[in-house]
DNA sequence: TAACGAATGTTACACTATAACGTCCGCTCC
DNA sequence: GGAGCGGACGTTATAGTGTAACATTCGTTA
């Protein structure tokens, strides 16, 4: 899933963007995110504690999820709700809904980030009095690499 | 969310269903499919487990979740990642991915199913090589009633 | 330095799902 | 008719995901 290219350094990125909007990207919270962005799959929140316990961190699931739940609430990562993982969001300064491209051969996941899907949704919904306000797009398939290495 | 019709006769379509594709709707399978259809809110698997216990049949998880993967796979009712819940499907003769409306306000689902959102996203994922296998569309918002009972 | 709130530590538990194995039942084929 | 087969279900145990509730620590401010 490389079509989509990430931001130069996301851990900078991330900092850049807790201080403009005053929050505190803390140690524990920027370690879950390097975790998460450095993963090249989406990562489960039991192999981020196990992460963290095998660097000599204390931890038990609450630790994890507190991070988790900030870094979602940021914009910074996005969850996964077909996998219940989670992985580092591409461009975090705009907010937006998640449109994600799974592959079933590696397990990479690419972010899609179409306005056109998104605005599509929310006039169809709009037609049946449905006011949209947050969308989850996954899908299932193979990545082009996975592809050509399978032909039909 | 009432704008899409659900068919006359949601357990007479199902049998009909697997009658035409030599699949056997057991007395199982048929109570934990009607106990989803009459269900105006998706419901989870250990809701069902306990209806049906309260029947006097004997159960534990998988036999709900036995029961759940073969409606899933008959396309006879829809998974929802995001509640860990299911739901019927209004028009299961179509295979199709699902596009459900979630309303915040009460809790009711829509199905969507437009064939625009779902070209699009295939659209959008061919341009990146991507190929599509099923798509998964979860959009959290209001209703119309539940937008007219508070307006803005 | 006292006090407050945010963040984290800790224990316990709820909810969701599956593995593994045994039993029963209906069907087919000799 | 019975041996064998496969599908559906029963049963026990356990894995995986997530949260409630309360204690403690830490940084900031007054």
């Amino acid at each position: 899933m490389p079509a989509i290219p990430r931001p130069i350094d996301p851990l900078a990125e991330a900092e850049r963007l807790c201080l403009a909007r005053g929050m505190r990207l803390t140690e524990l919270r920027r370690r879950v995110f390097e975790i998460i962005a450095a993963s090249p799959r989406p990562i489960g929140a039991y192999a981020i504690l196990d992460v963290l316990r095998d660097e000599g961190r204390a931890g038990a699931p609450p630790t994890v999820y507190r991070a988790l739940d900030f870094l979602l609430e940021q914009g910074l990562i996005h969850r996964l709700a077909s996998l219940n993982a989670y992985i580092g969001c591409p461009h975090p300064a705009e907010r937006h809904g998640g449109q994600f491209l799974i592959c079933r051969g590696c397990g990479r996941v690419g972010e899609l980030h179409s306005g056109l899907v998104e605005a599509t949704i929310v006039a169809e919904a709009a037609a049946l009095g449905f006011g949209v306000e947050t969308q989850m797009v996954e899908v299932l398939g193979r990545c082009a690499e996975c592809t050509a290495a399978v032909p039909a």
